[in-house]
RNA sequence: GGCGACAUAGCCAAGUGGCUAAGGCGUGGGACUGCAACUCCCUGAUCCCCAGUUCGAAUCUGGGUGUCGCCUCCA
């Protein structure tokens, strides 16, 4: 397996600390308000990683934190008259809800900066006391000349960094590439005792510290978005490898932007979509093939045209596991003589999957492969398949959908029908059919319609499903 | 200003030296069909431009043009 380095800018074949383990940290949202679609792309992505790994016998830890201490939750929670606990519970829950709309499977070990306090303050004292970190009126900074790697990761280096530094300098930096990993408290915001006085930890200290506790001084892969690249992983790079004398992390994986009509998508612009807006328009699973139909490392443009090609794609795929699945179900026998070439086929299509996401997780011609799959269906099976034949098919599509979270089955149980009652119904058209009565025919189609059952004359008989 | 990414059909998108440049969506035509849906067949590319390297380039090199990102909270 290869896959992209981003430190080192060029993919690298995978070799793991542990053989058979895969140490995941990803870099997970703060949470002050519902998680946007921009979110939902590590979230599937990362996820989709993990999954394959998985398919190839790695047992994965896989961490993701939540950032719930913020200016922007100390804001809402404010404008809201509630605790700063509050706003972050509740997004934190709303966050976890989306995540299992988009079939992503639940990490090892989600951990609260809120939780890790007590790590935290140790790592800042470990930094403090070699050498990398010092204390002035109550903040502490990371004095980034003092860590000779600085920039490895974002390829930047200091100096052309200070030349080109904008910001408003804080009078206590020694420097201005020096970043907090610990500010005092100020009125009205939740804060922490500390050796430092009451406060709280800067924003880039709590990944170094909750990747050191669950999965140790050295993992195997970080993963965020590209914007994280610098300052947030070159500062966790320094925290960390400072502070354990040892490599962060072996492989750094960092997935594009969406963007929205070309153009980054942000609130400012008016061009921002939480994952439960779209999520009213187009179900979950659309927006997680969407996101998986493009190359993780490219930007993806974000709209409802797109969208509704994702929809309509899906749908083909889809449709031909129902057609499966109805072949399947009126099968019998082993395996003919003359099905060996489409047994061939089957393999072909699982290679070229595999070999598409051993490089660097080209999901893209993954999907590829599913719709290869999926036009095998159409083309090569019929209702004169042996059973031995389809379920062999059934089970590549069900291993190929499972590493990309795709579920082809149609929701099941969304109807007050009984499926005796359906198939009494069916029945019931057919004689109306057979007797020239398309009225009639109609009507029932109609009414199981409007229960939820979507039937379909196919050469091989009706074929029903849930809507 | 510094650093970086990208440019392939109407749209999306693989492909990083070598058969007729994948696949999806859409369009148009046809088949099937009582209708509908599904499905099948057919339908589309001087690979941004120029120069170079090579027997051979979308793919490598140089230059140009264009778009975008990071450098400030951000997935």
């Amino acid at each position: 397996m290869k896959l992209y380095n981003t430190l080192t800018r060029k993919k690298e074949e995978f070799v793991p600390i542990e053989e058979g383990r895969v140490k995941m940290y990803v870099c997970g949202p703060t949470v002050y308000d519902y998680i946007h679609i921009g979110n939902a792309r590590p979230y599937v992505i990362f996820d989709t990683v993990r999954r394959y790994f998985e398919y190839k016998g790695y047992k994965v830890d896989y961490i993701q934190n939540f950032t719930d201490v913020d200016d922007k939750i100390i804001r809402r929670a404010n404008e809201e008259g509630v605790d700063a606990s509050v706003i972050a519970d509740r997004f934190v829950k709303e966050a976890l809800n989306d995540a299992y709309g988009l079939n992503v499977k639940p990490a090892t070990k989600n951990p609260r900066v809120t939780e890790e306090m007590d790590n935290i303050i140790t790592m800042i004292s470990t930094l403090i006391e070699k050498g990398y970190a010092y204390e002035v009126n109550g903040s502490v900074f990371y004095d980034t000349k003092a860590f000779k790697d600085y920039g490895k990761l974002s390829g930047k280096k200091i100096d052309e960094l200070e030349a080109g530094a904008r910001i408003e300098v804080d009078q206590n930096k020694k420097s201005p590439m020096d970043f907090v990993l610990w500010k005092p408290k100020k009125e009205g915001e939740p804060a922490w005792s500390s050796p430092w006085g009451e406060g709280r930890p800067g924003w880039h200290i709590e990944c170094s510290v909750m990747a050191k506790a669950y999965l140790g001084d050295t993992i195997d892969i970080h993963a965020g978005g590209e914007d994280l690249i610098f300052p947030h992983h070159e500062n966790e790079i320094a925290q960390s490898e400072a502070a354990n004398g040892a490599t962060f992390s072996n492989y750094w994986m960092h997935n594009g932007f969406i963007n929205v009509d070309g153009v980054k998508m942000s609130k400012s612009e008016g061009n921002f979509f939480t994952i439960r807006e779209i999520s009213e328009k187009f179900p979950y699973e659309v927006i997680r093939f969407f996101i998986l139909s493009g190359h993780y490392r490219g930007p993806i443009n974000f709209s409802r045209e797109l969208m509704e090609s994702a929809q309509n794609g899906l749908e083909r795929i889809k449709n031909a596991y129902s057609s499966l699945v109805f072949m399947l179900n009126n099968s019998d026998g082993t395996l003919k003589e003359d099905e060996n070439a489409t047994i061939e086929k089957l393999n072909g299509i699982r290679k070229y999957f595999e070999d598409s996401m051993d490089d660097d997780f080209n999901t893209a011609d993954a999907v590829t492969a599913v719709f290869e799959l999926s036009k095998l269906i159409n083309v090569d099976l019929n209702e004169n398949s042996s059973k031995e034949l389809l379920e062999k098919t059934k089970n590549e599509f069900d291993e190929l959908c499972d590493i990309l979270g795709i579920i082809p089955a149609k929701q099941v149980k969304n109807s007050e029908l009984t499926e005796d009652e359906i198939l009494a119904l069916i029945e019931k058209r057919a004689e109306a059919k057979k007797n020239k009565d398309y009225a009639g025919a109609d009507k029932i189609r109609q009414e199981l319609s409007d229960k939820g059952v979507v039937l379909e004359d196919t050469r091989q008989g009706v074929r029903w499903s849930y809507k």
